[in-house]
DNA sequence: ACTGTTTGCCAACGATTGTTGACTTCGACG
DNA sequence: CGTCGAAGTCAACAATCGTTGGCAAACAGT
């Protein structure tokens, strides 16, 4: 085995904390990789066009990461960071959200990436899934008892706060992107309001 | 003037009904076309592949349209359909609304290629913006008296419509593919409703 | 100063892409 | 039958992509 990763192996006494070289590279690639990523989608995000924005070689790329996928399954690592919303009163549950998801979206990048790669790239999608899955749902289970219909709550949630994110962010639809950030909280907060609180509809199967 | 594209001129006197040898070819192309755009997206749909389905070679697709870009013009001319709305219970709108959105949405894949290529193409960007502009605004704007406040509502709208078709049809998020429809019917009407027929809020600056 | 590892650059491969031009076949009309 | 344009086939081009291996420079430990 002569494989040479870097970072794979501790330098016995390095840097006073512990920084290696390679760590900022690294740290390069990556951001350029989600500015990439978010710009173009995942097929048109080129290892050349990111290696030329981290300004290295893009060998280095496949040294750093293996291959493009790896590359994009470690800079689309994203956490959604809710809070616990259970101590909240209730009927500000939907401005909470959307408030928070307006923040997470326009704070970091990383969703934006997932959101246009999520489209064409199979592994982007099921990234996607997870995070409405494993993020939003405990905290939606912890809101209303845990009942059976936590996961379609959670899933109609996505519907809103992507299509939202996708019509403002992506596409630009010029009277949703003009918005200002009051008036999208004024017309969704009863929306997510709605999606979190009302009582499941008489005739759904689920 | 040497170009040779098929249908520029007119027979004399064709086929009795007037229908020429290359427009079966033609329409093969539009649907093969479709199907590959809306199941892979703008970039990673092939004209290869395109003419492979349609059993032809790939340079006759070049001959028939131009370009790649020409050719995904051609295969996402959409037509929403909306009916007039104007003349029915203004509490039915959000029910009417979601109905009339999966019907189109199922019965034609134009839609479904539209948004996969939207997200990382421009030019079919563009066309989804036009698509809300043209069609639904005007359906608004007879429904709300011509209000200022009608390119908003259509963005929402879009938003919601455009959310749930990214999620159900794209994405496959599990609760809300699994939703039958009806379920989806009772659970987004409310949402199409108050985008339609809400008063707009008061810290709203448009 | 010597040695080994880490970090980086360069050149190239093989595959795929959109696109083009020349050539062949088909079908209708005189 | 001969002619002419439309319809279709074939081979190839230039560009771009992800990916690889070899080699040079920087650095650390002895």
């Amino acid at each position: 085995m002569t494989e040479t990763a870097p970072g794979s192996a501790e330098p016995p006494t390095g840097t006073p904390a512990g920084e290696r070289r390679s760590d900022r590279t690294r740290a390069a690639i990556l951001t350029a990789a989600r500015e990439r990523f978010a710009a173009d989608g995942y097929e048109r995000a080129t290892i050349r066009a990111i290696a030329a924005d981290a300004a290295i070689d893009p060998a280095m790329v496949m040294r750093y990461f293996g291959n493009k996928e790896k590359l994009f399954a470690a800079a689309a690592e994203f956490d959604l960071r809710l809070p616990d919303l259970s101590g909240l009163p209730r009927d500000q549950l939907g401005v909470v959200m959307i408030g928070h998801f307006l923040n997470r979206w326009e704070g970091d990048e990383t969703l934006m990436a997932l959101l246009r790669a999520s489209v064409t790239n199979e592994a982007a999608a099921e990234r996607m899934r997870q995070l409405f899955a494993d993020q939003l749902g405990p905290v939606i289970a912890k809101l209303n008892g845990d009942g059976s219909d936590t996961a379609t709550r959670a899933g109609l949630i996505a519907t809103q706060a992507l299509g939202l994110a996708l019509c403002r962010y992506v596409l630009a639809l010029p009277p949703v992107a003009a918005l200002s950030r009051a008036a999208v909280t004024a017309w969704l907060a009863p929306t997510f309001q709605h999606y979190l609180t009302s009582a499941a509809p008489a005739d759904s199967p689920l």
